[in-house]
This record gives structure tokens, C-alpha cells and sequence, in this order.
DNA sequence: TAGATTGTTAATCGATTAACAATC
DNA sequence: TAGATTGTTAATCGATTAACAATC
């Protein structure tokens, strides 16, 4: 076993494919129903028939972070889901400030449950003098002026941009100057940042468009191919 | 010349990879930058290292749909962005219409300008009787028990689905009985449709995960790997 | 014409699937 | 123990990159 597990702990150092890493909240939204529906087992080819893939890629991704079944008998729920949120960096408290509190930023802010998850939004900026001082949703709104002096302040990991595409790349260099890491993008641009800086761009036009053009295809190769 | 475009002819009528039509809309973008820019020419070369993607990714890209360019020369950008607005199926006046007028519901509408590409919001639809009757950025709200009615009798390409996640698969089934081929999922479930409907799921709670999980990686590795 | 750059074919790389020995 | 199912190695498939003849 000394052996393998040195294996293992190679792999877990190697990069992990973007395809993979994308597929994780996947397993875990699927193994939440599960978990709340109090299943408390599965098997690899069960819960990938669920979620619509092969087990094969199931069993090969999880693989990149462990072993975390048992031959002829599958995997524990509520172990597996345990494991995949540690994986993800879930349940850890992480704070984020959002910039820009429009319409989009108010119904990011409200989305989901990502405070259950150990995201806060600590504060939201804008520019705009009339939001400037209210509270919403419990969260205080300074003037975009004060966003440098609060991070030197604030443990905060991740900075959401809800601004206009305009004075996006504006605001991201401004949390990257003060040393923000993490950068969680709404607006429709292709942020320039510094390589230690991981940007995830939210593409809601994109995604429409790839819509409209599937339909379109399927469209033009007839209705039933 | 006539062979060849009969095997071009050939290859457009294969399925295009789906890793090919989620750089399109990218493609778009930029190109519709260096039109407002009044940019005349760009070669693949010249566009790839833009976008941060090898000039034969480009090339290769492009030609499941055709030639656009001219040897020497290169791609005249609005002639490129054309073919690309054409491909993604643009300006082409598409109707949809929004169920759930919350906060994520408001945003969307709102969002961008897909007005401008072609995409009319027509209707929304909700339950709760306090929005309903309402008009939101020009576009009324009906009762969600219209919802059937309203599709019979005007023109909808497009269902958007911004409700919570325990009606969303409930919402879907009615939009699908009633004809609609294209929905537009907020909704942090996988929704279950039949094989000629086409579904976009923006995944924003997913794309946090991502974001978290990287970052978590990043600190794991060390700060300069 | 000479230089530049395309469109496409071939080579490489990476991701998915299949198969199976290990073992609970 | 026998049956089931994992973790992993090997085979396949698909996507990206490189190279280059065609040609503007």
C-alpha cells in the first residue's frame, strides 16, 4: 500500500484537468439529493447513470483526489459528498465583496444558497450616491472610493464584478492591486489580470447566443436529426 | 473547385463539436470590438493572439463553416463578424418570453443588449399576484396560468426560466407541452426535457464552485506554481 | 513578382471509455 | 465464500497544434 498511495499522492500534485474540476459541482449537487433523500449508498454506475455519464469518467475523476469507495459495495453518501465539498473548498467561510449593485449584483447577492456553502459578502460597492449607505440585504453599500481602504482592512478572498462591461477591467485591476485573488466576473469582458489571479467569467450572453445558434442548426438539418 | 466545396458542404452538415460553437460567441465579441474600432483587416495570427488561442485553433474553427478569408491578406472584420453574427443565428428577431419575475428574472431582462442581437423578451409570467399585472421594462406580467394560452397565439422561440429550483422542472414540462424547442435554465437543476428540445443551463452556482476550488488548489500547490 | 497568410492535411496531445485484476 | 464493484491500466476517440501547399 506504501506504494500506491505514493502514486496516488503524485497524481493529486499533478494538474487537474479543467474538465474534470468542472464536472465536481456536478457530483455535488447530485449527491445533495441524494444526501437529503437519505440514500446512503451508490455505485459508481448508479449515480452516473443519474447524472448522464459513463462510470468509467466518474470513477477516473474522483480518482484524481483519492479513493474513496469500497469494491463490491460502492460509495457512502454521505462520505463521498463530505469529501467532494472539502474538494470544491466549501464550509470554509470565505468572504467576497461585490462591486457594482445593480440589478444584476442585487440577484447575485440573494442567488442560491451560497451562504450555506461559506460564502459571505462582507460589503458592496458602487458609485452611485443614491444606493451609497443603505443596506441590502443586510450588506452595507460604501462608495466605490472607499474599496481599497476596506480591503487593507478585510480578509476578503474573492471580489464579484456586477458593473457595466465599461468599468470592469477598471475594478479589476483595482482589486488586484489590493491583492485580491479570486475574481468572480459578470460583466460581459475578457479581464486582463496578473497570472496568479484566477478569474471565472459568468457568460450569460455567450450562452444565449450558443442557444440561439443550436437552434438555429437543428433548424437547418431538419427537425429530426 | 467543385470538389472541394462539395467536401466543405460535406463537413458543414457534420455535427460541429460543441467545444468549437462555445468559442463562436468569444469570436463575436471581438471581432464586433475591432469593428466599432473601425478595424478593416486582421489575420487569424493577429485576431488569436487577442483572444489567447493559436492562430490554427482559429483557422480550424472557421472552417467548419466555411472560407472567410483571402490568403496574403488575411479576414476583413466586418465581412468575418457578419458570417459570425450569421452562424450564431443574430438579428434575427427571436421571441421569448420569462418565467419568474424575481430578482434574477429583473437582471436578465435587463441584461446587456440582447435587445440589439435580435432576442424580445415578449411576456413574463409569475404567481405571485402582487407583480402580476405589472409592467417591467415594457413587458407585462401575466399570471402564470396564461402561460399556455400566451404560447398558442404569439410567436416564442425561446423559454427563460429565472424561478426558484423546486418549479423550475415544473415550469419546463409546460413550456415544452406547449411547443417551445429552446430553454434558457437559471434554475440550479438539470432539467429533463424530450431530445428536440434544445436546453442552456447558465450555471452560476457552479461556476462559483470552480472558482472556489481553484483558489484552493492554488493555496495548496504554493503561491508560485 | 515576392511576401504573407489562408485552408487543410497530418501529427500530437489529452480526455473518455473499456476492460479487468484486486478486493470488500 | 461468491458476487459486486472499485481503482487503474490500456485502448479509443476527439480536439488541438503544427506544417505546408495553394494562392491572393
Amino acid at each position: 500500500m506504501g506504494n500506491e498511495s505514493g502514486q496516488n499522492f503524485q497524481r493529486r500534485h499533478q494538474q487537474i484537468p479543467l474538465a474534470v474540476i468542472k464536472r465536481l459541482p456536478v457530483y455535488h449537487r447530485y449527491l445533495s439529493d441524494l444526501h437529503q433523500k437519505e440514500v446512503a449508498r451508490i455505485s459508481s454506475s448508479e449515480l452516473a447513470a443519474k447524472i448522464g455519464i459513463t462510470a468509467s469518467q466518474l470513477r477516473q475523476d474522483l480518482s484524481w483526489f483519492g479513493s474513496f469507495g469500497q469494491q463490491g459495495y460502492g460509495y457512502r453518501v454521505d462520505e463521498l459528498l463530505r469529501e467532494v465539498s472539502r474538494i470544491l473548498g466549501l464550509n470554509q467561510n470565505i468572504g467576497m465583496v461585490l462591486v457594482g449593485a445593480g440589478r444584476l449584483g442585487r440577484a447575485i447577492i440573494h442567488y442560491a444558497n451560497f451562504k450555506r456553502r461559506g460564502f459571505h459578502t462582507k460589503a458592496i460597492f458602487d458609485n452611485n450616491p443614491e444606493i451609497v449607505g443603505q443596506i441590502i440585504d443586510g450588506i452595507p453599500v460604501y462608495d466605490i472610493s472607499e474599496l481599497e481602504n476596506y480591503l487593507k482592512n478585510h480578509s476578503i478572498q474573492i471580489g464579484v464584478i456586477t458593473t457595466p462591461a465599461t468599468v470592469a477591467q477598471e475594478v479589476a485591476d483595482r482589486l488586484v492591486r489590493s491583492g485580491i485573488k479570486g475574481i468572480w466576473n459578470f460583466a460581459p469582458v475578457s479581464l486582463k489580470v496578473p497570472d496568479d489571479v484566477i478569474v471565472e467569467h459568468v457568460h450569460i450572453g455567450e450562452s444565449l447566443m450558443v442557444l440561439s445558434m443550436k437552434l438555429q442548426q437543428r433548424k437547418a438539418s431538419g427537425p429530426d436529426s
